[in-house]
DNA sequence: ACCGGTTTGTGTTCCTCTCTTGCAAATGCC
DNA sequence: GGCATTTGCAAGAGAGGAACACAAACCGGT
């Protein structure tokens, strides 16, 4: 129903892609499947499968094991699974305080994952893409010699033209417009693509896919740090709107004669509920980084008033604006992630109680707020699932003629 | 690209629906083509869109005519259009001050259309039903004798469950989990499925599909009545959330120490923008409907300063709203419906430099902000669009043995 | 402990559905 | 009349479905 663009006809090419790109789909998000599972779950014949799955196994994509023995009747199911090895991605990160570089296989396994501290402040972007590009180096030399990732995908704490890479406006890096991701695809040299995107939408991309927000198809993800990021899927896939600039919900008005936000605006949602927000209530200076949070963290538990009148106060504007964002985009989960995930077991009443106020019935009943699972790395594992994009929708396109794996050149 | 649900397999039944469906699809939304620019548009062979366009000729859906000429050389080509008499929709609307119906053929045609004024105020579901049944009877005895819509569609302005067409929430009409789809179902007593849908949810619709917003893929509807509803589009698709209760943008807090709304909550957007805030700004009762609503703009016409003044004050709001939802939502075009549509002449100055404010410049930049085309008839229009989605998605299942238009049984 | 019956699943072959390819004919502008 | 465009038709290729035989494990009775 409702297809968004042209819809272009359809082959029987199109039918096997469709269906190898169903069975690699599953594998990637469930973990191992025996054959009779994928039947079941695609509804296609066993002789479909089977030939299927031996086009993947015959491209070294998946591997069939001996059939497991479950106590079931009958007779055993091989077990289909794909090699970690047999695709990877690169994974990158540009947070706030740190820089990341993962390296991870199909199926979500993640074979290297190193993350550095960063300090605070405006840098360069050849010094940011020179760093990443040496943590990438040491990720993947502990790699098998040759490994050549399928695809490279960064996030970043800003807002990001998907389409081309640019970063529009990083404030905590003190950029505007830069090309990341042309720089970056320059500087690490790999004949893959390089994708952007902003931390908070691929956040949501992993929590919908491993983490808390699993199994739901309406997630509202949203990502606390020196600003406040938002990503949203909508019945399973990203709401990027038109330019990629979907989800930034931290301005959001919620208080239009309140305070001046770094972004031009007044009384958006991030000067109540991020993280300068909670320092100043606190009464704490906002250079403080991490440190001053934890402080602020470890005042609360030990009972200190200003600590906790100054969480109070984001718990309430933290229901203030889910209930907005609740009744506009009526999902199942909310997702806390980044500084919302550390304070949550001190907002969440008030903010459980100011979201019930704030917000309608209907939508409110249907939906949960739970805090990460993925914790700061909620957004490289979202640049891997969105760098495993590709293989997921077209597998065929990456076995190779004899079983290798190639990258075949595609429109 | 990440698919919502479980993927099921695809078999040569899927591709023939899937191409039938593009086919039909195109026709709706573009008007007759020639065979060739379907096969232009599908990108199938001229081979498969003549036997598939062979297919619908033969099921009544579509004609073919002589070739126009139109100065191009070659062989001309048949146009192919849909027979607007060949299947109709039954689409009706509960909205503040009127009733509607109207019998809408595809592609668009509006067959039949009748609005009738309302009194404000509760009336019980059966009062509603009754009339509406009425209106449905005199409309369908203009047309031939014994057609039969293959669907049935009502907008209500209301909180509603579509999978049940259970009304939640109308706080205009004083229901509260109202049956509302069923009843009329019973009362119509039409062998057809009944759908209810959201008012403004339906006006994002037909005004994507045939109005202010069409060919822009990531829309925001927003209708003003006493209430303020929302339809978004997100990538071509309706964006419902888990309960079908997403778009109530009305009711984002914009103001949360303001004034108290008739959903429970506080500072909810229409209570700055809605009819209700309009009249009181300007001075006038609250009870006045649509005559107090013409006052203030003939007041504002005349420049009586407390109505350009009320108009102000809205249209600052509507920009600070406005602005969170373009931020969250990064829409190509909003459109103004309802009220909105009215005074927009009057508060578009004030909202566009409040926006220019509110929003960030990414976003902002790329959205345009436009009153409704279709005017009071968009959440009409846009029941019969839905309506017609289960022909569009899957026209072989209308299309009888012989060339009958039936109804087949499906899942 | 043994031994068929039952259940579940695999392998293989042939069939059907659907679109593509290739060639010849038709049509209308220049 | 030449050329470009499009149609119509018949043969061909790709992909999954259906049916049958067989294999492996569980289950229960003896």
């Amino acid at each position: 129903m409702y297809p968004g663009r042209e819809e272009v006809g359809q082959r029987s090419e199109t039918v096997r892609r469709a269906n190898l790109s169903a069975i690699v789909r599953e594998l990637h998000l469930r973990g191992p499947l025996s054959r009779s599972e994928l039947v079941a779950r695609t509804g296609l014949t066993r002789s479909a499968i089977r030939a299927l799955v031996g086009e993947l196994v015959a491209g070294e994509l998946v591997a069939e094991e001996a059939a497991v023995r479950l106590g079931t009747p009958g007779r055993p199911s091989p077990l289909v699974r794909l090699v970690p090895d047999g695709a990877v991605v690169l994974a990158l990160e540009i947070a706030i305080d740190s820089l990341a570089v993962a390296v991870v296989g199909a199926g979500g396994v993640v074979h290297e994952l190193e993350r550095v501290d960063r300090p605070r402040g405006h840098l360069s972007l050849d010094e940011v893409v020179a760093d990443l590009v040496e943590l990438a180096a040491l990720a993947r030399s502990r790699r098998p010699a040759g490994e050549m990732p399928i695809r490279v995908a960064v996030a970043v704490a800003a807002i990001v033209s998907r389409a081309d890479g640019l970063v529009r406006f990083a404030p905590n890096l003190g950029w505007v417009d830069v090309p990341l991701g042309a720089r970056l695809a320059e500087a690490l040299a790999l004949p893959v693509p390089v994708e952007v995107d902003n931390e908070s939408d691929l956040g949501a991309l992993a929590e919908f896919r491993r983490g808390a927000a699993r199994g739901a198809d309406d997630v509202l993800y949203v990502h606390g740090e020196v600003g406040v990021g938002g990503g949203i899927i909508v019945d399973g896939r990203p709401l990027d709107g038109i330019g990629g600039y979907g989800g930034e919900i931290g301005h959001m008005p919620v208080n239009p004669d309140g305070r001046s936000c770094r972004c031009g605006s007044t009384g958006c949602w991030e000067t109540e509920v991020g993280e300068g927000a909670l320092l100043t209530r606190a009464g704490y200076a906002l250079d403080g980084g991490r440190e001053a949070i934890d402080q602020v963290l470890a005042d609360a538990a030990a009972g200190r008033p200003a600590a906790l009148a100054a969480l109070d106060s984001v718990g309430r504007w933290l229901g203030i604006g889910l209930a907005g964002l609740v009744n506009i985009l009526n999902p199942r989960r909310v997702v806390l992630g980044g500084l919302f995930s550390r304070i949550h077991p001190f907002v969440v009443d008030r903010m459980d109680l100011t979201l019930d106020h704030y917000a309608l019935a209907a939508p409110r009943r249907l939906v949960s707020v739970v805090p990460s699972t993925l914790g700061v790395d909620a957004p490289l594992l979202g640049a891997a699932e969105m760098a495993f994009e590709p293989l997921l929708d077209d597998p065929a396109a990456w076995l190779g003629p004899r079983g290798a794996l190639v990258q075949l050149e595609s429109a």
